[in-house]
RNA sequence: GUCGGAGUGGCGGAAUAGGCAGACGCGUACGUUUGAGGGGCGUAUGGGAGACCGUGCGGGUUCAAGUCCCGCCUCCGACACCA
């Protein structure tokens, strides 16, 4: 046994004994209850960043806790590994092609993970570039589009410049910027493949009732994401025409109010309106002008806006007046249907365009105690109240208002109720090459045809010439892009597209369960055995991408009857950022901690005991390089503890009698049990690791002075305390509690022993210390009984001679005991 | 603007159900061990000479408030003309 703590060596040594022995190898259906936990798979950048190792520390004690619980659990990693990066190196470089550059990066980040002790199953290793993957993912695709749920459609779509691609709506964040490298994203018409999420709004949002062991912040975002709204569909004919402007508004109970219709630019009506008047010229150059703006600038809320008279009226359906219509700029085309009706005098938008353009302001909600004037008002009254100019709805209030229009609407044939997504379709295709094909063949006969199963994969050519065009290498790819039509045996054209790496990365927890399969996308007995994911752990930052499309996935799998769950993911659990100098690390900061360093100086345990005990996992955790050496201390400072104690304890049993114990061992049995509770119940209740840390510390400075003061009279208390000690440290810094469990003498790895269980006789305190309170300040402390009820305990403190002095010549109004805690006396 | 989250010593953070604010760690100071460096060990460490005062600010409820209620401020995040 060493004296000094040499991480290096110790680590390496239990890695090998490890593999060699498959220590976190899980069946497929073992007798003990399963528990999967999984953590978010990593896009194999290059090396491990300090988010990654914060991330999997978080997952590998949760997993290790589980199994010493006495779960099977289900614990994979793998690899999101399609994606724009490794493209982009190949066009920069030249000379690396983005397969390669994907394997390399995977080797390194692989080995990092070993390194770090994650007690990841690597037999179940999954990579979604490989073809053994992604014949699946292209399987799925099919699936989909023979149910209806994948589409092609000509559209205005986001486009980045800087990727050469299309993004989906969920993909362009912030101000209008590409998730991925932060550029502003324009706006592009393209032929496109879509996926119907749309289709799954109602449900996606309703089932997020189910999602009990989720963040409220994240399923907040998604419901506003899908953004229900419930309102009224309004039919305005168009005069003289026989063409109809239908509008969708939460505001039925205004429609008297309406001075006039807005279309959005885009609106296919606004050709025909303005089709031989005087105004046409103008109102195209204003439609296409706005219109390539796009969204972003467009719907910024300090968007001036725009309008233009398109020279065509439409029809009030309800007091039959004749209104104007325009087109505007703060109108879009994609939500709703397009055209809005203006009621300036109950909605603020139509408020200022109005007072801009100078159109009429009518007033027919009337606010209960404040009177309003048409040309004195300085804001649009959204609120309720009580219609009037209404003609016969006069008098009600907004409420029944809404319902008696519309029902009033939908009597004549003219309009009715509708609910509106704010969520639309999914656009999943990608102008790129290092993507899962997506697998369609256009032929000149039979139009477009889904490739047969048994033709999958659609392999990625590996001989393709990466330049600086922008335009996906496929399309230079005569060998991939000729094919024959599967139906007819003629010529045809492959979809050069690929797919959104998210589509990839929707169904991967599913493969875990199977992931060498080969003939079906996976066994349905496996997933049944696994799946719902128990616990799932990643960054906020996917709340409306990656968790949204996998809850998609699963509804539509279900439906499918590859599935039996309705959600994938149970518990979720969202870690804060890794922060340095209060800001994120990124290389243009020079802010950024290298794993590879901290690992190499420190060892894993380090590394991961300073990252769980920091922060909770939730919060933002500063990166401090103090706070690792202090890690490192606790870690030496065990070892010296252990190590000495080794040969002395490895022949004694920790079975403790309680009779005879003295006061202090007494204590020091006291605190292992505490401790035993306290940490149970802060990773299993709250998550709390750095809480736990704290009283494996405690426990720590605990036995260090038990030893001193009792030297080694009954080594059974020291090995009990020792022995836990260890076991409780286990799923934190795996390896160093795995060279002195051996070194205890503990009987194969300390990793397969069952969680401790703690016993609550020897947890019992006998006295505990209570404050005594004189008007609600504390004045005394004193030592008392546990046992003491309230009543003894008030009498008790009431005879304290201080106290007594405390309250001599005051009248005691009222005691407060609260056993185990404290007494308040109130006195006058 | 709307919706979330946060604000506690010099720093990271603790206080789980309204009941001792500051656990644990970092830093700092002093002492000790050592030939020295490093490391270890020990003591102290919110402010104030003090009665006391202290959890972003101002009110409130309560015997008792970091915790509950009302009104603000600051920071972070998400969404942002959604009809």
């Amino acid at each position: 046994m060493k004296d000094r703590y040499n991480h290096h060596e110790l680590e390496e040594k239990w890695l090998k004994k490890w593999e060699t022995g498959d220590l976190y190898r899980v069946g497929d259906f073992g007798e003990r209850p399963g528990f999967y936990c999984l953590e978010m798979f990593p896009y194999p950048s290059g090396k491990l960043h300090m988010g990654h190792v914060r991330n999997y520390s978080i997952g590998d004690v949760v997993a290790r806790f589980k199994t010493m619980q006495g779960y099977d659990v289900l614990h994979p990693m793998g690899w999101d590994s399609f994606g724009l990066p490794a493209e982009n190196a190949a066009i920069k470089h030249g000379d690396i092609h983005p397969a390669d550059w994907t394997t390399e990066n995977i080797n390194t980040m692989r080995e990092q993970l070993k390194q770090l002790g994650f007690s990841y199953d690597w037999r179940r290793e999954v990579a979604t570039s490989h073809p053994g993957y992604y014949k699946w993912t292209q399987w799925l695709f099919l699936q989909l589009y023979n149910r209806g749920l994948a589409y092609r459609k000509r559209a205005a779509v986001n486009w980045c410049t800087s990727c050469a691609t299309v993004l989906a709506n969920e993909q362009v964040v912030g101000e209008g910027v590409c998730e991925r490298c932060k550029t502003e994203v324009e706006k592009r018409e393209l032929e496109q493949w879509f996926f119907r999420i749309t289709d799954y709004a109602r449900r996606l949002l309703d089932d997020l009732n189910l999602l009990e062991g989720w963040p409220e912040k994240v399923k907040i975002m998604q419901d506003h994401w899908i953004g229900r709204s419930e309102g009224t569909l309004i039919k305005f004919p168009v005069a003289g025409s026989n063409e109809e402007i239908a509008v969708f508004t939460t505001r039925p109970d205004t429609i008297f109010g309406v001075t006039y219709m807005v279309l959005a630019p885009e609106h296919p009506l606004v050709e025909k309106l303005i089709e031989g008047k005087e105004h046409a010229g103008a109102v195209r150059s204003f439609a296409s002008r706005v219109s390539r703006l796009g969204e972003i600038v467009r719907t910024s809320a300090d968007t001036e806006k725009e309008g233009l008279f398109t020279g065509a009226y439409c029809i009030n359906p309800l007091n039959g007046e004749t209104v104007p219509v325009l087109v505007a700029n703060y109108v879009l085309y994609e939500y709703g249907t397009g055209a809005v009706m203006g009621v300036p005098a109950h909605d603020q938008r139509d408020f200022e365009f109005a007072r801009k353009y100078g159109l009429p302001v009518r007033l027919v909600i009337k606010p209960p105690e404040k009177e309003l004037g048409p040309e004195t008002m300085e804001e649009a009254y959204e609120e309720e109240g009580i219609m009037f100019n209404s003609g016969i709805f006069d008098g009600l209030t907004s409420g029944k208002g809404k319902e008696t229009v519309t029902d009033y609407l939908q009597e004549k044939g003219l309009g009715g109720r509708r609910v509106n997504y704010r969520l639309r379709d999914w656009l999943i295709s990608r102008q790129r090459y290092w993507g899962a094909p997506i697998p369609i063949v256009y032929c000149d006969n039979c139009g477009v045809v889904p490739v047969p199963e048994n033709q999958l994969p659609v392999l990625l050519p590996r001989n393709v010439a990466f330049k600086p065009t922008g335009q996906s290498p496929l399309a230079d790819c005569p060998d991939f892009l000729q094919t024959s039509c599967p139906t007819c045996g003629g010529a045809a054209k492959r979809e050069i597209d690929t797919m959104d790496t998210f589509m990839c990365s929707s169904w991967y927890y599913y493969r875990y369960t199977s992931p060498r399969e080969e003939n079906k996308v996976w066994d349905k007995a496996k997933v049944n055995r696994w799946l719902p994911v128990n616990q799932y752990i990643g960054g906020v930052e996917h709340a409306v991408l990656h968790l949204l499309y996998s809850r998609f996935f699963t509804k539509v799998l279900y439906d499918l009857g590859l599935v039996e769950v309705m959600e994938p993911f149970t518990n979720l659990l969202t870690q804060g950022m890794v922060l340095k100098d209060g800001a994120k690390m990124s290389k243009s900061k020079g802010n950024v901690v290298s794993p590879e360093d901290i690992i190499k100086n420190y060892g894993a345990d380090t590394a991961r005991l300073f990252i769980l005990f920091a922060a909770p996992p939730e919060r933002d955790l500063e990166w401090s390089d103090q706070g690792v050496e202090g890690c490192y201390r606790f870690l030496n400072r065990l070892w010296r503890l252990v190590v000495p104690l080794a040969d002395n304890l490895s022949g004694i049993s920790d079975q403790v009698l309680a009779q005879d114990l003295t006061v202090e061992e007494r204590q020091m049995r006291r605190l292992t049990h505490q401790t035993i509770k306290k940490i149970t119940d802060d990773i299993s209740d709250r998550f709390n690791f750095n809480t736990a840390v704290s009283a494996i510390m405690e426990l720590v400075n605990g036995i260090y002075k038990y030893k001193e003061e009792n030297g080694n009279h009954k080594p059974e208390v020291l090995k009990e305390a020792v022995k836990n000690l260890l076991l409780l440290l286990a799923p934190f810094a795996p390896f160093i509690t795995e060279e002195l469990w051996e070194a205890i003498g503990g009987k194969g790895s300390v990793h397969k022993q069952s969680w401790p269980v703690y016993d609550l006789e020897a947890m019992a305190e006998e006295e505990v210390e209570i404050v005594i309170q004189v008007n609600g300040r504390i004045k005394e402390r004193i030592r008392i009984n546990t046992e003491a009820s309230a009543q003894e305990m008030s009498e008790y403190v009431l005879a304290q001679p201080r106290i007594q002095q405390l309250i001599k010549g005051k009248q005691i109004i009222k005691v407060i005991p609260v056993p185990g805690k404290l007494v308040n006396i109130v006195v006058k």
